[in-house]
DNA sequence: GCGACAG
DNA sequence: ATCTTGTCGC
């Protein structure tokens, strides 16, 4: 009997107009310490019925993924679902968690999509823009795109997601048997850079660990004892 | 006007 | 996203 997320009256038009602008403040090229010093993982996930938004940061050592710092906001949600305005539904949490961290990580990567939106501005993209972090998006299915050729089998295989076209990302088989991961540059990371990235940091699941972990303590499924458990993709 | 549509 | 058992496949 409690939810009903409190009415929202916004314009969406100007939410649409503010991505655009935006968008033109993405740099599509490397410009993160190299080596990698931390990475951290984001998502979200939400609470009494949708009422509360809850976002989790996880701060990982970049060489031995050693967990360094995690972190949970909760705030009240304020808008509902709407495919390409997700960035303003999420994004505020996401900060939140982002400002408890120790110390903020050398790049991001973040459920969801970079560049591989309408506008251009996924929520990874959003990020790094009010940020200045480097990121790159990591999403399940695609919002918008398409790809023209067959993705390999193989693990580690990719190939173009394109609207029109323009190349937007990457459909990345992070894993043999499972469906590709949706991957884009957010800001300040070049397009050829992405699928690397990524897949530096996938062990034996379907998403990279940053995500992956991020995802489980977003969705307080982060109580496993690592024995048999697990069940991921 | 009719679908499609991240999380 | 979230609600959920059993079930298919490596």
């Amino acid at each position: 009997m409690s939810h009903a997320l409190p009415q929202w009256q916004g314009d969406t038009a100007a939410l649409r107009a503010l991505q655009s602008e935006r968008a033109t403040q993405v740099i599509l090229r490397d410009a993160f310490a190299k080596p990698l010093r931390t990475i951290a993982g984001f998502d979200v996930g939400f609470e009494d019925d949708g009422a509360t938004t809850r976002a989790a940061a996880i701060l990982l050592d970049a060489d031995t993924l050693a967990i360094i710092d995690q972190q949970v906001a909760r705030l009240p949600t304020r808008m509902p679902y709407i495919p390409g305005l997700l960035s303003f539904r999420e994004l505020p949490a996401l900060l939140d968690a982002l400002a408890m961290l120790k110390h903020a990580p050398d790049l991001a990567f973040i459920d969801g999509h970079g560049i591989a939106h309408p506008r251009r501005l996924g929520i990874a993209a959003h990020f790094g823009v009010e940020t200045g972090i480097p990121s790159i998006g990591v999403g399940k299915t695609i919002l918008v795109g398409e790809a023209r050729m067959a993705l390999h089998e193989m693990r580690g295989a990719f190939t173009p997601l394109r609207d029109g076209r323009e190349q937007i990302g990457w459909l990345l088989r992070s894993k043999p048997g499972c469906l590709p991961l949706i991957v884009s540059p957010g800001h300040r990371v070049a397009m050829p850079s992405a699928p690397e990235l990524v897949m530096r940091y996938v062990t034996k699941y379907r998403l990279p660990e940053p995500t992956r972990l991020a995802d489980r303590l977003a969705s307080r499924r982060d109580r496993g004892d690592g024995t048999t458990d697990e069940r991921d993709d």
